[in-house]
DNA sequence: GCAGAAGTTGCACAGTACGCAAGGAATTCA
DNA sequence: TGAATTCCTTGCGTACTGTGCAACTTCTGC
């Protein structure tokens, strides 16, 4: 086996973690839990808590799965138009976040009302449009253009998945079509008619 | 007058206490700062200093200036195109930004090392956005398109700060110049040829 | 099965953030 | 001008955060 049993101990605990931090901060808020009350629920000592998470928001948000290589890949080497292999990378990335759509609701609950958790959330978004804008650095000459192509996709992400917190009866997928046909709206508005 | 004296002494004191907390934090980076320090600097208790920031990350990052409601006016019921509107109303903003250059030198090599610092400034770009949501929301009737249109300019805000912070001899006004321009021709290779 | 690596825990300690109450300075109003 | 009021500052006490260290347990590779 390629992952040792200590590997997924420690994957189930950080999970286990991040499951009782939620749990919690959705019950009475984020800043109302301490971290001797998740260690306690996760049934772990206050200093391995520690040795996992650097604090309870980090705990709280876990770690966003990444964009696969192979998403990269196409992005970096598509011909099609850009629009259309933009919204091709990203249903491929929230065909992975759909997996856990309830943590994610709570996650959601957790951002609207804690500041540092949303710093957090910001420094892996923002390492995320960094990888971005590499890929795109290789279709577009324009460095700032790059950037802010990757800007408008990962803000669409951000934005769908408000949207689907909100809208009731709205799946994830809707949420971004519908997201993502106002960034091209958007564009379209920026654009001096050819 | 309009401003008693204790309001201009606490705008004073609330001053002196970013710039002392700006100055020891460019010295020996804001993690290896206490409050305790920050306070003996300013020549107040530890005490006060939490009257006035939460903690020394608001404390770096200040209150950026608001926009101007005659900016947000014009934009609003701007009749031209929305691009040059919208460059108008950075312009406008950056004119603000831009008397206190030093200032925002300090914060930025603050923001690079800390994170709590970006979460902080995220929360009010994200009030910030949504004034501009809501002030493009009267011109654009796609609430999604004034989102991303709301993104991409204070986004530009933020790649043109980047980008005069590490180009050596480029104004401020010169950095959103080309900002903006990368953003249009991101704008443009999203709109499918007419 | 054993040596070493990795993980867990208790303990100690520096630092953060805030409630409370006493005293001092600014503002209001008589 | 002087008293009443309001706001600000400060010290003290306290709950919580985050980390270094050392002892101990558990897992891994040979």
């Amino acid at each position: 086996m390629t992952v040792s049993l200590r590997e997924r101990r420690r994957q189930q605990t950080a999970r286990e973690i991040q499951l009782a931090t939620l749990d919690l901060a959705v019950q009475k808020g984020l800043e109302n839990v301490t971290t001797e009350e998740i260690a306690a629920a996760t049934g772990i000592s206050t200093r391995t808590f520690f040795n996992y998470y650097t604090n309870k928001e980090t705990a709280a948000v876990g770690a966003p799965p990444p964009f696969s290589e192979a998403a990269k890949e196409a992005l970096r080497c598509g011909s099609g138009p850009l629009a259309d292999d933009l919204k091709l990378f990203l249903d491929q990335h929230f065909a992975a976040l759909t997996n856990d759509e309830p943590i994610l609701q709570m996650i959601g609950t957790v951002l609207r009302s804690n500041e540092k958790a949303r710093g957090i959330l910001q420094g892996f978004l923002m390492m995320e449009r960094r990888e971005l804008t590499d890929c795109l650095s290789q279709r577009v000459k324009n460095p700032q253009a790059a950037a802010a192509l990757a800007n408008y996709t990962t803000d669409a992400v951000g934005r769908a998945i408000f949207l689907w917190e909100h809208a009731e009866g709205l799946s994830l997928g809707a949420a971004l079509d519908i997201v993502w046909e106002g960034t091209i709206a958007a564009a379209a508005l920026l654009t001096p008619p050819s």
